[in-house]
RNA sequence: GGGGAUGUAGCUCAAUUGGUUAGAGCACUGGACUGUCGAUCCAGAGGUUGCGGGUUCGAGCCCCGUCAUCCUCGCCA
């Protein structure tokens, strides 16, 4: 007796408690000062529950009650009781409230700078961040943060279900340039030498392989020292993972089995397996993006050869002409409303955007009268359009609309309300290129990364047509964002040399770099593959929010700094001349 | 590195074509009140309009620069 700490949260209390005595701890959320009663909500990670402080009680105690404010920090004992007349349907726990017999106060409060309370966003992003402790104490912070912690002990749940086991690998590793910009760690020990965090654990987790550790995962913190966005930051975590003695249809299936998984137990929907397959080719032919959003039609089609044969010029002459039909949305599309969306179209790299307007006699466009009477009937047999419909079109190199008209089939989706926004559509894009050419240095790189196998079937077209070959690749695509990709590696010397060779790797630069790891190929590696997903991104879209820094504890700013505890930041003479620095960096602009 | 949006009280926002003493809600301080639950009522305090320069009789508003936050292109094998 006596003591401050808690018997029961601020949540669980119900009727079936009352008549109980009960010490709750927790913050003021909200005080109400009646004169000779008070009534305070007090709040925990669990819930509010209302204690109500009467100066016939205690006059002490109520004294006390009367002086607490925002987020001081208190203990309350007292007997539970049913809210008869007073019950507040709005709060879980509004069926009763604590008549409190002694309070204790653990802590003040400053006022703090935003409501705590609110279900809304209570002040800007910058003042959230740089007091991170008062936006996580938020309800909604706090459902995010716990559904994150729910989804990686379901995947863990599920992994060490199938016998993987989770292995750590180092932060401080080598660098091994190609991809994104490394973070460099200088080495004390080694002045001039330097440690690089890892972009992802790949290496090693293959080389985990060659161990025997033949299903691993991890979750793995990894580093790219890039310019930020909505949905990336400097450092993000992956759940990695790797199988030795398998194909890519081991892995996707596993991962589906994983995914299932992790929604059922998160958000307890349902997951349709199999999960849709649809190749890289295809993909790019129909959606224009190697991550198609799959909860809705609007496929496009390819209308060049026409597009050449009209009177057209920007058709005539453009090297391929596409087309999107929005179905029935003809009347959605004023003239403003299709010089905002042409706008939109052009802030995407689009040249410009043609449109008409399928009417039962003609095509309502100021472009239609360039299309002869056939021209027009094969554009509308190719579309399928019917009067109604708003045909959009975008000419340009072919690879140059496929951003434009990704952009534009998303935007056509969203504003038409093609889909549910609650749906969870899973799908596996498949057979990406192997190579990409590079003009600037006249050779190919790695589409994915150079530990890649081929198709069986393509290593033939290794030698002359390498940009022909595709990769035994899978990346998992979720409402049109990329949440998780994979490949099958190469675990054969040979072949990795083979690989190495067709970028432009000559041996020095193979053993300077990866000869740790070639070397491992070379004792009995078995096939392996596997796959790594964005922790934060499948935070994202299963909390429903649009920004990953709503995903992360502590993010960083879009300049990379964290506002809290003000990183990064200068830092002594003395370290720096421990790690072998004479003179400190210049800043930007200051000289 | 490029393009764009924003910056006014602790917080969220307002302030006519450049015009006199920059307002409101919430929060805060003091007071009243024994059934509220976004309590209510009365009173009060609170401002380098991000920062620096310029134009002007006069700048929160116009111009130049700069900083910060966000969105985006490049970048992210």
């Amino acid at each position: 007796m006596g003591s401050w700490r808690r018997t029961h949260t601020c949540g669980e209390l119900r009727l079936e408690n009352v008549g109980e005595t009960v010490t709750l701890n927790g913050w003021v959320q909200n005080y109400r000062d009646y004169g000779g009663l008070v009534f305070i909500d007090l709040r925990d990670r669990y819930g509010k529950t209302q204690i109500v402080f009467d100066s016939a009680i205690d006059p002490a105690m109520h004294e006390l009650a009367r002086s607490l404010r925002s987020e001081f920090v208190v203990s309350a004992t007292g007997k539970v009781k049913d809210r008869g007349e007073a019950k507040n349907p709005k709060l879980a726990t509004g069926d009763i409230e604590i008549k409190a017999t002694s309070l204790t106060l653990l802590n003040k409060s400053e006022p703090p700078p935003f409501e705590i309370g609110t279900e809304d966003e209570p002040a800007s992003e910058e003042i959230r961040l740089r007091y991170r402790f008062l936006d996580l104490r938020r309800p909604k912070m706090q459902r995010i943060i716990m559904l994150r912690h729910q989804i990686v002990t379901a995947m863990r749940e599920y992994l060490n279900s199938q016998r993987f086991c989770e292995i750590e690998t180092p932060i401080l590793g080598r660098s091994t340039p190609e991809g994104a910009r490394d973070f460099l760690v200088p080495s004390r020990m080694h002045p001039g030498s330097w440690y690089a965090l890892p972009q992802s654990p790949q290496l090693l987790k293959q080389i985990l392989m060659v161990a025997g550790y033949d299903r691993y995962y991890q979750l793995a913190r990894c580093f790219r020292d890039e310019d930020l966005r909505s949905n990336r930051q400097p450092e993000f975590t992956q759940l990695d993972i790797e199988m030795a003695f398998v194909e890519a249809e081991d892995v996707m299936n596993t991962i589906e089995g994983l995914t299932c998984h992790v929604v059922e137990k998160v958000v307890g929907r349902e997951v349709k397996r199999p999960f849709v397959h649809i190749d890289y080719d295809d993909a790019m032919e129909k959606y224009a993006v190697d991550r198609p959003d799959l909860r809705f039609g609007l496929e496009i089609v390819d209308i060049t050869e026409l597009g050449h044969q009209t009177e057209f010029s920007v058709f005539k002459n453009a090297p391929c002409v596409r087309a999107i039909n929005a179905k029935g949305a003809a009347e959605k599309f004023s003239r403003k409303n299709l010089d905002d969306i042409t706008a939109f179209v052009m802030e995407q790299g689009a040249k410009g955007l043609a449109w008409m307007k399928v009417e039962a006699d003609k095509l309502q466009s100021p472009i239609s009268k360039f299309f002869s009477d056939s021209q027009q009937t094969t554009l509308r047999q190719k579309l399928n359009a019917e009067p109604g419909d708003l045909l959009f079109f975008v000419a340009d190199k072919r690879e140059a609309t496929h951003g434009p008209l990704n952009a534009l089939r998303n935007k056509l989706g969203k504003d038409l309300e093609l889909y549910d926004p609650n749906e969870l559509h899973f799908s596996w894009v498949v057979k990406f290129p192997m190579f990409e050419w590079n003009e600037e240095d006249k050779r190919y790189y790695a589409a994915h990364h150079p530990f890649t196998s081929p198709l069986d079937e393509d290593w033939d077209l290794m030698e002359k047509t390498p940009d022909k070959a595709r990769a035994k690749a899978y990346d998992l695509v979720l409402n049109g964002e990329e949440c998780g990709g994979g490949t099958i590696r190469l675990h054969q010397f040979e072949r990795q040399m083979k690989i190495f060779e067709l970028i432009g790797l000559d041996k020095e630069e193979q053993e300077k770099r990866f000869g740790f790891f070639l070397e491992a190929l070379k004792f009995g590696a078995p096939p392996h593959g596997g796959i790594a997903f964005g922790i934060d991104r499948w935070v994202m879209k299963l909390a429903g929010v649009e920004s990953i820094r709503e995903t992360m504890a502590f993010p960083k700013t879009q300049r990379g700094q964290d506002l809290m505890m003000g990183a990064p930041s200068e830092v002594d003479t003395k370290q720096l001349r421990e790690l072998g620095f004479d003179t400190v960096p210049v800043k930007k602009g200051s000289s």
